[in-house]
This record gives structure tokens, C-alpha cells and sequence, in this order.
DNA sequence: GCGCCACGTGAGAGCGCTCTCACGATCTGG
DNA sequence: CCAGATCGTGAGAGCGCTCTCACGTGGCGC
């Protein structure tokens, strides 16, 4: 009696819970979950019943007839996963974690880890087992947010979509933020401000370039195009770009680099040409990784909400679920420059 | 007939592809699993049927008769999993993800994001979603691996857990990293070796500082307390550790530290107190995370094998799930020193 | 030439749950 | 005091699939 008594659950179903208690299934179906029309008694003795064989719903029976799988899919491929070096993936999986264990849903995860695994995760997605599905964003045009939506399943894409705007994303404040970066380098007096841009083909290297822009010309200041050099959110992309700034514009006296990492490469070519930062060179990098805080100087940098952004792509999915057919939203969350000391003080001169 | 013909299979039943194909139900149930139990000319009228009505099986009533799920679910309590700021977490799901994919098995990916929520956890696990579970180490004694193998799930845990041995799981070779890195400072020339560990509660920390002293002892030096402080795997706390030592023992010439994030951190104390990195003291990092590579001077790192951990432990949990009641097993992989400029080059003297 | 053995196939019984519908009992209003 | 509404409950019909079992049918050995 001690121990024993309630089995683990497994085997026990609904209609073993019945007898126990002396009601019929659909009461004891009633009670589980939560439906208020069962008497004081009757619920008192279930509830009892449960207790004792310890009871546990079989999800796939449950599932079979309300079909609802209570789960959706989170497809993150790998190339854009592994890119941010930073925490950027695991914060964004907690983001959505959170918000949908707040509301009793579980997380499938996704990682096709080359585009010909896609098909299996689209047959996946659509073959039942998740009521909705979530995509981080990725490299140009991709076919699978359409084509999901077009078999009927609600789905939210993490980042601008590079390609059309016909589904519902989340994503932060790109523009703005690069804004608001290159706005803060000519308060300190900078005039020569060069960009390290991230890939043209993603929307994030895409909307930072333009936030650039629209800061330079907000300041005052002419869009150059030997300012401006794309590479690919990496270190040595970075590094690499930084080399063809300074053989270019040797007079360079600020960059924003599109990425942490991209900014880092930056600063130890700027090293190795002699140039201090901030006080030759300013720098802001863009994401506010771990490596900004680390890097030496400590790097100026745009954060941005990311757990917000998993967060509010679960609630969008969910709108989006209750109601089908509503036209796609977009949401876009608000950037923050975190100042450090690669910008800090005025030019040289 | 171009366009339209094809369905999204949702709705579609088993049954209607009989009738299409003009078979019975389990006929074609036999070649949708591949049973080679069936004639030619069946064989192809099913197969054009289910092509001509987009047939997708539906998960749940599949899942209800065969009592499996065929996803697996993995638990990522929060704290461990932000603590190695670095690509740990996307790294290890990397892994385990590839190898499930290879399997046709799908991730369920759960991240309890407080103690409160543990319990939760544990229902949906024991509930039938999933056929087995992964867990990462987490601090100190944990219940949950003991308390699902007494409901018979299948588990295998990421990293030594603390406590018993009782479960399965996976490590990387933590002992012998650590020992590796001190040789390797002992073979340059080091005498006066502190380390920064980790956390005592966890068996990474635990290890590591093991390996360290076999290091020493196996170097000839002798372990000593005043070169030893715990840390938390942290910048900051890396930073503090460092403080500490060079309080306690001025005279040191190298240190090893448990994880790149302390690393560095000492790295910046070092700085302040105008010592160099290498020439004064050599620093070793542990996990070769992206700070690695990125700090300056880039960082001598032990490497570990964390997508193979992964997939390792995948392979242990279906080792296991396939005969029930076999004895835990675990599995050490090995790690690998990887050299950069911070343990550069012999003593000063 | 007859029994026997594959072999391919179909009928049908569930898997455990939800949900509609019908039913008796109790309550309300005129 | 009775019609009608209200409430709690149970019976039963599936949800879509797998799998056992039994049933032809043809080929083979002796």
C-alpha cells in the first residue's frame, strides 16, 4: 500500500478511470478536462479514481479525434543557426519555448541541415503532426512558407522574408537600428563612416545597409559606395572587408559593422594597421552577442529583443491559427544601442 | 487536371485510397509500411492512388495502434543551457537532431525554464509523446533521470550526471582535457600553475579541476590549494577568480581556466594588472567556444566533440529503447588541445 | 491425382479518446 | 399543478490506423 499503488499511468485509460468511480467514460472525459457540466459527486470520485491509478490521457488517442496535435514546429535551418556564433538561436528557442509552454504547447524542432532534407520537413509539417509552424528566416527566396501555406497550415517567419511579404513575420527593427548606430557615430563628430554590410541576399544584411543609409543621409552626410562593403556575418568576413575599407578610404575615422562578429574581425586588422579604437577608428557592431562585452575595447553595439521575437511569433501563430484566412501581419520590435567604449569620445583631430 | 488534382492529403484516408485503388484497407496499409508481403500489380495500383490523392498516413492513429510516437523529447533546463554563452546548446541539438533525422525520429524539445516547472516536464514525458528522452546534465542531484527510468522511459543524459550512475549518458573526456592543458603548460616551461574552475556541483567543474591536479602530479608539481579558486564559468566570476590569485600568489605564471568565458575574463584582470598574455602568464581556456579564436590573443582552448555527444547519445537512448532493462552504459569521448597564441612560447626568465 | 504449402489478400476487431444525442430528474413560471 | 426549461449523465458512434486471422489460389512433391 506504501508504495506501488499508483502505477505509473501507462495502460491506464479512460474507461479503467470509469469503473473505478462508477461513472461512464464521457464523465470522467468531462472532468479531465475541465468541462463544468458534472456534478459536485461525480467529479469528486473521478478526480479520486485518478488519483489512485494515475491516470494519464493517451495524447494520440486524444489527438486522432480532436485532431489537434497541441505541438507546433520551429524549423531553423542550420547554415543561419550556426552563422550568429552567438546566442541569437538558443535565445530565440527560449523566447518561443516560453511563451508556448505558457499555453500548453510543446515545441517540435526542426533543423533540415541541407536544403534536400526540406521536403521531408515540409511533408512533416503538413502531414498533421503540428498545428502551426514557425521558420527562422533565410537565404533568398524560399519556397516553403508558401507552399505550408498553402496547405492550410498557419505559419510565422522569424525575420523579413527576403522574398515576398505574403506571410505573417516577426522581426526587430533593422533599420532602425543601423539608424540609429551611424546617428550616434556623428554626434561624436565622425565623418567618414564606412559600413561592413552583411549578406545581400538576407534581409538582415539588406535592412541594416539601408538603416546606414538613411542614417548618413539624416546626418548630413553623403552615402559613399566606397564606404561600403558587404560580407558575410563572419570574423574573417569582417577582417577581410575591414583590409579593402582601409586600402580604400585610409581616411576612415568610424565603422558600423552589420554583425558582433563581423565587427570584431574589423578591430584586430585596425590593430594590426596601428589604428586605435576608439580614438582613430569608432566601431559598432550589431547584435550585442557575448563577444561585444568581451572584446577589448568593449564593443558599442544594437541589441535586440530576442526573446521578444520567438515570443511574439508564437502569439502571431496562434492568432493566426484562430482565425484562418486573416491576411499576413508583420511585427516589427524596437532595437537598442548599448554603448561601449570602441565609440566612445570624439575624433582625433 | 493541372493543377488542383493533387490535394494536401490532409483528410485523406487510408480507406479512400483502398477504394481508389480498389484493394482493401490493409493492402494498402502493407505498402505504405513497406510490407513486402504484396503483389506487383497491388503494389503499383496503390501507390498511383496514394500519389493521385496526395495520401499523407495521420500521425495520431498511426501512433495509437503502435504504441510509438517516434519522437524523442529533449530537456534543456535554462540556466546550463545559457551558461556556455558559446554554441554549446546549438551544437549538441545539432547533433542530436542529425542523428534522429537520419532515423526518422522527431525532436520534442523541452526547456523547462525554472524548477517549478520540472513537474510538467515529467508528466508530458511519462504521458506516451515520446518514446525515449535526452537529458543535459544539470546541477547537483537531479531526480528526474531516476524517476523516469522507474516509469520505464528510456533516458541518457548529457554529461556526467552529478550524482549516481545510474542512467546512462554521455561526457566528453573532461578529466583528460584538463590534464592535457596542463601538460601542455608544464611542457612550456610553467611552474606555477593556478586554475579557475568550475562550479563544484557540476560534473564538468568537477572534472576539470580532476584533471588538472593529475596534470600537476603527473608534471612532478604539487597541487596546491592557493592556486585553486572555483568559479562559476562566467566572465565575471572568471574575472573575480583571477583577482583572487593574483592576490594569493603574485609569482604565478599560468593559469588554467574551466571554461573560455573565465578565460577571458581573467585575461582582462591580467591586463589591468599589466601582466602579458603569454609572456607573463599563459592562459588555457576550456569548450575552444568563439571567444576562443576571437580574443586577443586568440585563445589555446581544449576542444570537445559536442555534436558528437549528440549523436552519441541518440544512439545510446535507441541502444537502450531496443532492449529494455539493459544495464546503463556510458560512453567518454575524447578531447583535443587545440594551441593558439595565449600559451605561446616558454617562461619570461 | 491429391494433399500440402506458400503466398497474396480481405474482413474485422480493436487502440483510447471525444462528442453528439437522448434521457430522466430537478427546477421554474404561469 | 403541469408544461417547459435546465441540468447531469450515459450510450454509442466514430476518429484512421495496424494486425491477426482466415481464406482462396496456384504450384509442387510423391
Amino acid at each position: 500500500m506504501a508504495a506501488g499503488e499508483t502505477g505509473n499511468g501507462r495502460g491506464v485509460t479512460l474507461d479503467a478511470v470509469a469503473r473505478v468511480a462508477g461513472v461512464s467514460r464521457a464523465t470522467v472525459s468531462r472532468v479531465v478536462n475541465g468541462n463544468p457540466k458534472v456534478g459536485e459527486e461525480a467529479k469528486r470520485q473521478v478526480e479520486r479514481a485518478i488519483e489512485r491509478l494515475g491516470y494519464v490521457p493517451n495524447p494520440a488517442a486524444r489527438s486522432l479525434v480532436t485532431r489537434r496535435s497541441d505541438s507546433i514546429g520551429v524549423v531553423i535551418p542550420e547554415p543561419p543557426g550556426m552563422l550568429f556564433g552567438d546566442p541569437f538561436f538558443p535565445r530565440l528557442l527560449r523566447g518561443i519555448s516560453a511563451e508556448l509552454s505558457a499555453r500548453n504547447l510543446q515545441l517540435v524542432l526542426l533543423m533540415p541541415q541541407s536544403p534536400a532534407e526540406e521536403p521531408r520537413v515540409e511533408r512533416y509539417l503538413t502531414a498533421g503532426h503540428v498545428d502551426g509552424a514557425l521558420l527562422v528566416s533565410l537565404h533568398g527566396e524560399d519556397a516553403m512558407p508558401a507552399a505550408l501555406a498553402a496547405r492550410g497550415i498557419p505559419v510565422v517567419v522569424g525575420g523579413r522574408p527576403p522574398g515576398g511579404e505574403g506571410v505573417s513575420y516577426v522581426d526587430v527593427d533593422n533599420v532602425g537600428g543601423a539608424r540609429s548606430a551611424v546617428a550616434h557615430l556623428i554626434r561624436a563628430g565622425r565623418r567618414v563612416i564606412a559600413t561592413i554590410g552583411g549578406p545581400p541576399d538576407m534581409s538582415a544584411g539588406i535592412d541594416r545597409l539601408e538603416g546606414y543609409r538613411q542614417g548618413l543621409t539624416g546626418g548630413g552626410l553623403v552615402v559613399e559606395p566606397s564606404l561600403q562593403v558587404a560580407a558575410d556575418f563572419t570574423q574573417e568576413g569582417g577582417a577581410e572587408a575591414m583590409r579593402r575599407i582601409l586600402a580604400a578610404r585610409p581616411d576612415v575615422d568610424a565603422v558600423f559593422a552589420a554583425s558582433d562578429l563581423m565587427a570584431a574581425g574589423a578591430m584586430q586588422v585596425l590593430r594590426a594597421a596601428d589604428r586605435r579604437v576608439p580614438e582613430d577608428v569608432s566601431i559598432v557592431g550589431f547584435d550585442d552577442s557575448s563577444i561585444a562585452a568581451t572584446a577589448e575595447p568593449p564593443l558599442t553595439s544594437v541589441r535586440q529583443p530576442i526573446e521578444e521575437m520567438g515570443r511574439e511569433m508564437v502569439r502571431l501563430l496562434l492568432e493566426q491559427a484562430s482565425r484562418p484566412g486573416s491576411v499576413p501581419r508583420k511585427v516589427i520590435l524596437a532595437t537598442q544601442l548599448v554603448r561601449r567604449r570602441s565609440s566612445e569620445g570624439g575624433p582625433k583631430r
